[in-house]
DNA sequence: AAAGTAAATGAAAATACTTTTCATTTGGAT
DNA sequence: ATCCAAATGAAAAGTATTTTCATTTACTTT
């Protein structure tokens, strides 16, 4: 269900966006990771690889992908700083506030309210956002224990 | 339905938090105000009565709020910068990307999706995000003008 | 009422994150 | 092969937030 850097590529070509040694990088960081990782973290991967790509690069790119809505823009409570994932589709969270571990989930419909709120309020609404935040099953155990 | 300045003064003193002139400054401005504002919007307000209060205290007062849940958090998509409003009981948000007005609304019972999840994941689930971003009524007029 | 003390404050410095600027390079069209 | 707008990266600038630490103060204990 997750975009490849063939298919990413493609779209980027298609909004005729050049595809450079950089944004490959990028989009091949992306890809490869499973979990939410922050610009700096996908700056420091991508630099094993390609190592003077610059984290301004990272920058533009990512805001790239997340304007075609390529990857997945997460802004979660404590560690706040716009984190990206390489599952594009729109989905929901499940976040880990020990491990900070992310799971993405599909379920539940908010088509209804969504348009109960709009004739309502008078909003146009685009977009939402349902982020669930606890502790996973292993950071429950942590807690619990005296050491 | 909104708290009060008492009222949050009780609950700071319960938690042994000292009641100081710059802590209730901050607390008026956001009992006063009714939308959702910025560190340095609470700041600049608090700064005209109290006039040499320091942006760190606002900082450390709102972090103290918001963990006993007096104010309500706000990440909103663009402007993310955490945001607060005098609102504590829990809520979801309707945003306007056009204005950056928010509306506050109780509706849509989550509990059973909540146990699903919980159930299926092992997560012990503590909280919940769930915000719509559009446009409001004078926002989409806005965009039709041609000027 | 006075004294004592841990908590709170604010100025400044440190840290962190993100955007802007601009000279140089380069992808892809012709 | 040539051309040029788009892309890059180093550096600087702009913001946001946290830490440090000397000083003050709210509140408890006399
Ligand atoms: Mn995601
Ligand atoms: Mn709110
Ligand atoms: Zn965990
Ligand atoms: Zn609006």
């Amino acid at each position: 269900m997750r975009l490849t850097e063939r298919e990413i590529v493609a779209v980027l070509r298609h909004h005729h966006y050049k595809i450079t040694p950089q944004r490959r990088a990028v989009i091949q960081t992306i890809t490869a990771v499973t979990s939410h990782v922050t610009p700096t973290a996908i700056h420091e991967r991508t630099h094993r690889e390609h190592p003077n790509i610059g984290l301004v690069t990272i920058y533009r790119t990512l805001e790239i992908l997340a304007r075609l809505k390529l990857i997945c823009e997460l802004h979660a409570g404590d560690n706040c700083p716009s984190y990206t994932i390489g599952t594009p589709e729109h989905h929901h969270h499940l976040i880990c506030s020990g491990c900070g571990q992310v799971i993405d989930f599909t379920r539940h419909d908010l088509t209804k309210l969504e348009r109960d709120l709009s004739a309502e309020t008078g909003f146009e609404i685009k977009s939402h956002v349902l982020d669930f935040t606890g502790f996973c099953g292993s950071c429950q155990k942590q807690k619990h224990r005296t050491t």
